[in-house]
DNA sequence: CTCCTAGTTGCAACTCATTCTCAGGAGCCT
DNA sequence: AGGCTCCTGAGAATGAGTTGCAACTAGGAG
């Protein structure tokens, strides 16, 4: 089993059905690629990574089908730093990001502590949170 | 004395200035018109503003003085949600953003212990903080 | 297995925020 | 006042993302 991480046909169709989308090739090879993906690529990423599957996938299907799995919530999306949108499949625990401002790295952290602050600040405002964005633009620390 | 909050034009000289720029009538409606806000108007709003002081302020002198501005650290640039990018001026105390998901509604808010708690994160991963982005998208709590 | 149709696709044209180009205008130092 | 730069407005250009459209196809009906 020297398989490197290629994820089950199940599961791309499984994730393209969860969005009430028919199967297709294209779609197929776009979904594998989130699947596969362990980072946060934007929708020109996906579409290259998704033409080493299938060459035919277009621009336009690309940005299509990652519109639609984002509507129906199978998808997260960011814009760091008022960049392109990237996206990430939502099936993970939620996380924050931390990014280094200098090789564009990104960290994935989670403060369950923070989460608790940020809901008592939104109720004292009479809010509940819907979502959230925490952001962390940081540099490594010199150790000189 | 019944003025409406316009700022002074020695306010408005001195933040161009801050910027390295020369005085002109342009400019001056610009630096007004971020002076005198205490929202977050996008760029076609600022020109808009601007254009009630001086109609001949260009879509081009808005954004260009606008980017020079936040260049220069004079400005904070806000992209809520992946949206049009929103300013405000730095001179105030930092604080983050509350958006209200259905009016659009901007509360400002701080919290010395989130502040906190995203240092020490950040410290345990080898990194320091330079700028971090804080969003709560909320709902208002429904009474019934 | 074939038919049929609503859902899909690629392409190119389009939108919209933002940036750039350029030729004519104006600060401001002296 | 002179003039070297910096600025300006108008419009063209850019780039991410969207959309119209005619041809194509998934997949349920028969």
């Amino acid at each position: 089993m020297e398989e490197e991480l290629a994820s089950e046909t199940e599961d791309v169709d499984a994730l393209i059905r969860s969005a009430g989308l028919r199967i297709t090739k294209q779609r197929q090879a776009i979904a594998r690629v989130l699947l596969d993906s362990g980072d946060h690529p934007d929708a020109e990423e996906v579409l290259e990574r998704a033409r080493d599957e299938d060459a035919s996938v277009s621009q336009a299907t690309a940005y299509r089908t990652l519109a639609v799995l984002a509507e129906k919530g199978l998808l997260d999306t960011h814009t760091f730093d008022g960049g392109v949108t990237r996206f990430e499949l939502s099936d993970r625990p939620h996380h924050d990001h931390m990014i280094d401002i200098e090789s564009g790295k990104i960290t994935e952290f989670v403060s369950s502590e923070i989460e608790k602050l940020q809901r008592e600040i939104a109720r004292r405002h009479g809010y509940e949170i819907v979502a959230h964005r925490l952001e962390l633009y940081c540099r490594k620390i010199d150790p000189s």
